[in-house]
DNA sequence: GTCTATAGAGAGATAGAC
DNA sequence: GTCTATCTCTCTATAGAC
C-alpha cells in the first residue's frame, strides 16, 4: 500500500495522503511536513492549496471522508437483497478492512473527531455533519422499511455507536473480535423492527 | 471545575492534570508545559516522577483511568437491584457526566486509545489491558447471571461498543441523544439473555 | 503553480543550582 | 525533591525565487 499514487494531481495526493495520515495518527500526531513528504509534494503547495493551513485541510479531508464511506454504505446496502442483510454485510466488510490494513484503517474520521471535538470547533462541526450524514442515510433506509422515523432515528444512533464503538475496540485489542459482536449485535436490534412488515 | 487541587502532593497534581488533558486534547494535542502549568507544578517534576517522560506518564494515566473507571461501574451495579438495571443506570449516569461536563469528559482513555492505536505500541498493549479489564468485569457478572461465557463475552463487547462509540457521537454532536439511544439499546440486547433464568 | 529556505513559536528533554 | 534555564528538534506558517 505505498502512500504516493503518483499519477494523481498535487492536490489530490495531498489531499489522500492527509486522510491516511489523519485517520491513523489522528491531527495532532500528523505534522504538515510528514504529508508533504509522504505525498509526494512540495511544502509550499499545501499552503497554496489550502490556505486556511492545517484546519483548512483537515476540514476538506473530513468532508470527503464522509462523503466516501457513504458511498461504500449505499454500494453495499443496494447490493444486498435486503436492508437488515446490507447492515450485516457492512459490518463484516468493516471487519476485513480494519485486520486488512493491519488494524490502521477503520473510520474516516473518527480519529480526528475524538481528539478535536473539545479543542478545534470549526473541525468538531464538520465531523458533526459527516455523523449527521451518515445517521440521516440510514434512518431513511429505515423509514423506507416501514419503520416509524422516531424509531429510526434510535436505532441508527445505536448501530453507529456499536460500528465506531467497535471500529476502537478492534484497533486498540487488533482483533476483529469486536467488529464480530457487534455486527450480530446490530442485526439483533434491528430484527424486531424490520420484521413486523415482512 | 478548577485543575490545581492544591491539597494534593505534586506527583498527584500532575497525574490527575495529565487525565484531564489527556483524555480531552489527547496525547500529541497536549504538552508537557500545559500539564505543569495548570497542574501546578514545576516543569522539572514531571521528569524526576516520569523519568520515562511523556509515554511512561501517559501509560500510568491510562493504568489509573481504567482502575478509576471499574470503580465506577462496580459502585453502579452494586447499588441497583439487578444487573440489567445497572447497565441502564451506567449508561444514564454516563450521559449526565457528559453533559455536566460540557462534552468534555467522556471515556477516561477513549481519545488516547485511538490516536496512538497505530503509533505508540506500549500505549496501545496498555489501552488493550484497560478494556479486556472492563470487558472481563462485565463478563463475569454475566456469568454470574447464568449466561453462558462464550455468550457473555460476545454481549460484553458489544455493550463496551456502544458505550465507546455513544461517547464519542455526544462528544462530537454535543448532545446526550446518541447515549440515551445506546443505552437503551444495551439494555435491549441484554433483557433476553437476563430473563432467561429469572 | 512549483519549490526552497527560513522565520518564529513551541515541543520534549536535560543540566544543574538550591 | 524543587525549581529554573536552556538545549535541540520539530512544528506551522510565510517569503520569495523560479
Amino acid at each position: 500500500m505505498p502512500a504516493a499514487e503518483t499519477q494523481l494531481p498535487t492536490r489530490d495526493r495531498i489531499l489522500f495522503t492527509s486522510a491516511e495520515l489523519f485517520r491513523r495518527q489522528g491531527y495532532a500526531g500528523t505534522g504538515l511536513k510528514q504529508i508533504t513528504a509522504q505525498a509526494p509534494a512540495p511544502f509550499g503547495s499545501l499552503y497554496h492549496f489550502w490556505p486556511g493551513g492545517k484546519e483548512e485541510l483537515a476540514a476538506e479531508v473530513i468532508r470527503t471522508g464522509g462523503d466516501f464511506f457513504l458511498a461504500l454504505y449505499r454500494a453495499i446496502i443496494d447490493a444486498a437483497p435486503d436492508l437488515l442483510t446490507g447492515v450485516g454485510d457492512f459490518f463484516t466488510g468493516a471487519g476485513e478492512t480494519v485486520a486488512a490494513t493491519d488494524y490502521q484503517d477503520a473510520c474516516p474520521i473518527a480519529t480526528v473527531a475524538g481528539e478535536i471535538a473539545s479543542t478545534h470547533e470549526p473541525l468538531r462541526a464538520a465531523s458533526a455533519d459527516v455523523f449527521e450524514l451518515w445517521l440521516g442515510a440510514l434512518t431513511e433506509d429505515l423509514v423506507t422499511a416501514e419503520v416509524p422515523r422516531a424509531r429510526a432515528r434510535e436505532l441508527s444512533l445505536s448501530i453507529l455507536a456499536l460500528l465506531e464503538g467497535a471500529f476502537l475496540l478492534c484497533r486498540t485489542l487488533r482483533s476483529t473480535e469486536p467488529m464480530t459482536a457487534a455486527g450480530a449485535a446490530a442485526v439483533a436490534l434491528l430484527t424486531p423492527d424490520l420484521e413486523a412488515d415482512a
